[in-house]
DNA sequence: CGAATAATGCTATTGATCATAGCAATCAAC
DNA sequence: GTTGATTGCTATGATCAATAGCATTATTCG
């Protein structure tokens, strides 16, 4: 073969099986594979994910996203704001506060296509993996998030 | 208990399940408290991975590095200087152009807690899990990522 | 009812992270 | 020796998240 011997091949790499740095390095992977096909669409993943959101809960508020999706409301308010001025989201006041979020037609129509684009990245990385890894790595991710979300990662706004 | 319904009893989350998504949020949870950890002895999580990458290999150069951690050259600099300008690294010139780096003796005992306290790091989390999640988890990481890499996340400088 | 408290959306600002472009010096190869 | 690649570096811009503070409105409670 006579590969380009990469400085992987050379060097020691201790925290290689530490496992924030494999989750770090997985999650950056996954991340990027979903930016370049939501790109062609138009939309970043944390734009993908709002959109689906909403359309799971439409109504809701963007406080409660935020809270969901560790956003904090400040930086909550450009996202939804791109959002409405693509003309995907739309914005009603419940309250003299708060705005239910809902998806225009388009917005249904985006959703449904992101949907198709995050369940293809899914079967993409599911499928690189044995049937057993997928399952055991999905599930071992959903005990641990669900162990840490109890073990308090209570941070408020 | 009554407790005081979080946004995420009262709406659904359809990306929750998403290994995207999950390893995202497990990432973001235990860098932050790797974080919390290693800014005790006034280190940042790179930071800490440097000096272990160098304890490892001494005499390395930054340039293999940043390929090991996927940092770009540009930004290699600044996180090489500042730890240098603390006087835990030691730049020696091996080429005109390359510079061997090293860890002073601040940076070996520096090192040495940076170890101790990933260590603890992990088993902190690799605690909350059953033995049996976390050994999964550690495994399917391992292979998911191995096997990422062969499918070629080639990305040069 | 009226006052204190909390929640919501928003602005403005900062800092951290990352990417791009380019440059001078040096090494390696032909 | 000339060409091409490598290394460290500067400068700059884009993106993203965190903080502080404000005006408005809800809620709670005396």
């Amino acid at each position: 073969m006579d590969q380009p011997e990469t400085p992987e091949d050379r060097l020691r790499d201790p925290v290689a099986s530490h496992l924030g740095y494999m989750l770090r390095r997985a999650s950056a992977v996954v991340m990027a594979r979903l930016g370049e096909a939501l790109a062609e669409i138009g939309l970043r993943p944390v734009e993908g994910t709002i959109l689906t959101l909403v359309g799971a809960n439409p109504g809701c508020i963007q406080s409660d996203l935020g809270r969901m999706l560790g956003i904090k409301r400040a930086n909550m308010v450009p996202l939804i704001a791109a959002l409405a001025s693509k003309g995907l989201l739309e914005k009603s006041p419940v309250d003299g506060r708060s705005l239910a979020l809902s998806l225009t037609g388009a917005g249904e129509a985006a959703r449904a296509r992101v949907d198709a684009i995050m369940a293809a990245n899914e079967a993409r990385f599911e499928g690189l993996l044995a049937g057993q890894d997928g399952a055991a790595l999905r599930s071992a991710l959903r005990s641990a998030l669900r162990l840490i979300a109890e073990a308090g990662d209570g941070r408020a706004d």
